[in-house]
DNA sequence: TCTTAGTATTTGTTTAACTTATATGTATTT
DNA sequence: AAATACATATAAGTTAAACAAATACTAAGA
């Protein structure tokens, strides 16, 4: 009998991630090996299908039919397969399933806390692993399934990925107790955007969703600040305004210890009924499946439901 | 990230083998690989589940109930990832399927070729690779996916097997022209059973299903007969019948050729109505499979079909 | 207890898989 | 059109896994 080449689950896994990530490299680090064996394992598949699966000669590179359709049944066959050792696991410690989530750093951690501890109530062995990290890394993890679900803004789901509306941060100006916006905070009243004029300004990086969308709003109306300092999240902003290096526009929920400690304060936007409301979207993300795990649809759900009253509380 | 366990495709079909066959040297066989690798294997898929998927305190081993689980599962998985294959090698190559058919000895090849025949002017680019050996290789044939159909007599399927009735051959005597028994053919009379007793005899191998039949016929009847050969295949039987060794009991449509030449006579039983009639069973057996390939459900449809016309022209 | 059949384990060798470094090729820039 | 930047492929050497052969267990039956 033809000894057939031998083949390795990860190199599956690998060429999923390769067309997931669309590219090599990212999939070679998403799998923690180095680009050479990623390229390799590719083409390993594709020796012993005799088949061409990645057209190289166009940049950037597309699957061909045999290719799409090897991924579509790849991608099917890896997921039961995990779904296998996890009824595996499962039967063999019955103890409840944890929910992996990964999050950007500016979904309130406390708020997240109150859903986690519902959840641990309500689902007897359950529980959560809440992971806090750039949002380049929860798309990551959530494609290469290191975990269940993601917290994310403004999403942008790709094929393999589906978004659930979660919550509406509303973005205000955040701002020193001593700085003259503070007054009007003091007073009740609201803030028109064009007051925002020339003050110093301290933001989010260049390549962030938020960033882009604070952008725009300003340029919406005809805004020009003095960008002094950038940052990936929301904590380093926050410290860098509390050192009176300037003001900044960030979601009003992550500045609820800080306005509490009066350390800083939060203006609201006054804004014309017809620009809509300035706020940013976060969704609840995760991996297409075909039946998720019911555990993560229960801790989904708990946060769907809790969504109103917390957002009421805020 | 933790770094997995590799994981061989191989080795999960290696396990699945183990339990079907029960039997870690015969999985071994059926995978052309040493009793060694698939005793390594199997523990390397139990440590990486971390859990244990047969217990070996017991002789013969049974399967865990973690074992039985995985083996479910696995066997699908497996299946799938052959059926991706396939599907990415007919998009290639939009040939028809071969159809792989497993058959033991004693099924008539002019018989099935016209089968071949058949489907070949019935299913434009589809072909028929038919090959013959012992029942017991039929069977690991079958198992480990070498071939999409086997015909085997008197079948015996086991859990993961589909046994679908076929023909009936009705088993006669043969003997030479010139044995006392022709004169009976030549009559058109018909042999009682105890005529046979004393007689020489040409006959199956123990161990062969058709020689515990024949064994218990003559059991049935009270006979005694010399054994003076035992082979695994007709061929052999009906050469020694033709030498003069003896007489042998075989299925009526093996020897038309024989009957043709006026080498060799076949003389039917006259039975009593209540004892059923001494025929061998023949069965189409394939693996139990989610969806069958479509050119295999023909090429059964076709000897299905075929059955009835072609059991009156014998 | 001894034997037998079947599976584990050990050991040394072969072979595959991986990494690093480098080459190649495509799209973009100048 | 040449140069650059970026992404993937290839080559060489190293490491680690897979394997076979021989041997050591182990449970069931005599």
């Amino acid at each position: 009998m033809l000894k057939c080449l031998p083949l390795h689950l990860e190199a599956l896994s690998i060429f999923c991630d390769v067309v997931r990530h669309q590219s090599f490299s990212r999939a070679a680090a998403a799998n923690s090996v180095s680009q050479s064996a990623a390229s390799q394992a590719v083409r390993q598949i594709e020796n012993r299908l005799g088949a061409q699966l990645i057209d190289r000669s166009k940049r950037p590179w597309r699957l061909t039919p045999e290719g799409t359709l090897f991924f579509q049944g790849c991608q099917e066959i890896i997921e039961r397969y995990h779904e296998l050792e996890d009824a595996v696991q499962r039967r063999q410690h019955p103890s409840g399933y944890t929910v992996r989530v990964a999050s950007i750093y500016s979904v309130p951690p406390h708020e997240l806390a109150t859903y986690v501890h519902r959840f641990e109530k309500l689902v007897p062995g359950g529980g959560v692993d809440v992971e806090y990290m750039h949002p380049d890394r929860v798309y990551e993890h959530i494609l290469s399934d290191q975990s269940d679900l993601g917290l994310i803004s403004f999403a942008n789901p790709g094929r393999s990925l589906t978004a659930i509306p979660w919550q509406h941060q509303t973005m205000a100006v955040a701002c020193l107790p001593t700085h003259r916006f503070a007054h009007v905070a003091r007073t009740h009243a609201d803030l028109r955007p064009r007051d925002l004029a020339g003050e110093s300004f301290v933001t989010f990086d260049r390549g962030l969703p938020v960033r882009r969308e604070i952008d725009r709003f300003l340029r919406r109306h005809d805004l020009d600040v003095a960008i002094v300092a950038e940052f990936d999240n929301i904590e380093n902003i926050k410290q860098a305004v509390a050192d009176g290096a300037g003001i900044a526009i960030l979601p009003e929920p992550t500045l609820r210890q800080e306005v509490q400690r009066h350390t800083l304060v939060t203006v609201p936007f006054r804004l014309p009924p017809e620009s809509g409301p300035f706020v940013r979207p976060l969704s609840i993300v995760h991996r297409r499946k075909r039946r998720l795990n019911p555990a993560v649809m229960e801790f989904i759900n708990l946060l769907r439901k809790g969504e109103e009253p917390i957002q009421a509380s805020v």
